[in-house]
DNA sequence: GCCCAGGAGAAGG
DNA sequence: CCTTCTCATGGG
């Protein structure tokens, strides 16, 4: 049963800023504006209408959706607050914040942003989609029926750790079909005791730092790609290849919101490039 | 044909 | 510790 949820007088909030950051995969835009997809598994569609946001998500085990809808896009975090901060610290982000103010760090399901991760290396978003959506379809978790299509989350470690790379040829992974699968091996192999990140396969500085961001509230997390070393490179002046100086900048100057201050350096310099 | 994309891993200094 | 090379795939 599809239920519709309506929170009311929401500020620092924009459909576009918050799925078209780089932080998810799986939300489309729709001819009238709306965002399609899906979150832990529960198909949704999310409109705005001035400062109301309106969820209508197929429920999930019965549940009362409102809280997971308000936990998922982190309506109880004060972005003003943090973006008064952030500005008064550091000039390149008082700018970039005016591009993209309704971006919100959603709070994403973990095993859904390690498998995104991984795809995501040394690719680009419109393939990162398309890869997921394949890998969903050939054999994720069928989540239902949502506006007459059938949603799938990615597959679960169990399912992927069963499988050899090339059964997941068709999904146009590459490389990266190997990764999953040795992946998926490595979290059932540690059982209860989930192992560190950094040793799973295809999880480097950067997939690692996205994952922490992403997938486990760690808002303090500055993750370092092509874009944002770019960014720091032009408009900070660090050397390109100085890695390690921009995350000591990073901590230094944002401190705990390091990961919201890049997602605003991320988005302004992308919209940069669009023109 | 080339270069690029939300890099990682391995090899060799 | 560092640098360089390779990896599969599709789009511009």
């Amino acid at each position: 049963m599809i239920k519709e949820y309506i929170f009311e007088n929401v500020k620092d909030f924009d459909l576009r800023h918050i799925f078209e950051c780089g932080q998810c995969f799986r939300w489309n835009r729709q001819p009238d504006g709306s965002y399609s997809g899906q979150a832990w598994g529960r198909p949704a569609n999310v409109s705005m209408d001035g400062s109301r946001v309106r969820v209508r998500a197929l429920e999930k085990n019965g549940e009362n959706g409102e809280r997971f809808w308000r936990e998922y896009f982190d309506l109880d975090r004060d972005y003003g607050s943090i973006k008064r901060i952030l500005a008064e610290k550091d000039p390149v982000v008082a700018e970039a914040i005016k591009s993209g103010e309704g971006i919100r760090i959603l709070h994403q399901e973990p095993w859904e942003t390690i498998v995104s991760f991984i795809i995501s290396s040394n690719n680009n978003i419109p393939r990162i989609k398309g890869c997921i959506e394949r890998l969903a379809g050939l054999c994720g978790t069928f989540c239902g029926e949502f506006e007459g299509k059938a949603v799938y989350n990615v597959p679960t470690a169990e399912v992927l750790a069963k499988l050899e790379p090339g059964d997941l040829a068709t999904a146009g992974l590459g490389y990266r079909a190997a990764y999953l699968v040795k992946t998926a091996r490595q979290v059932i192999a540690s059982g209860d005791s989930f192992p560190p990140l950094r040793s799973l396969a295809g999880v480097g500085p950067k997939v690692e730092s996205c994952i922490r961001l992403f997938g486990f509230g760690d808002l303090s997390s500055f993750p370092i790609d092509v874009w944002v070393r770019r960014v720091m490179s032009e408009l900070y002046g660090f050397d390109e290849g100085d890695i390690s100086g921009m995350q000591k900048f990073a901590a230094d100057t944002f401190g705990p919101y390091g990961g919201i201050a890049q997602q605003y350096l991320f988005y302004y310099m992308r919209e940069a490039a669009k023109q």
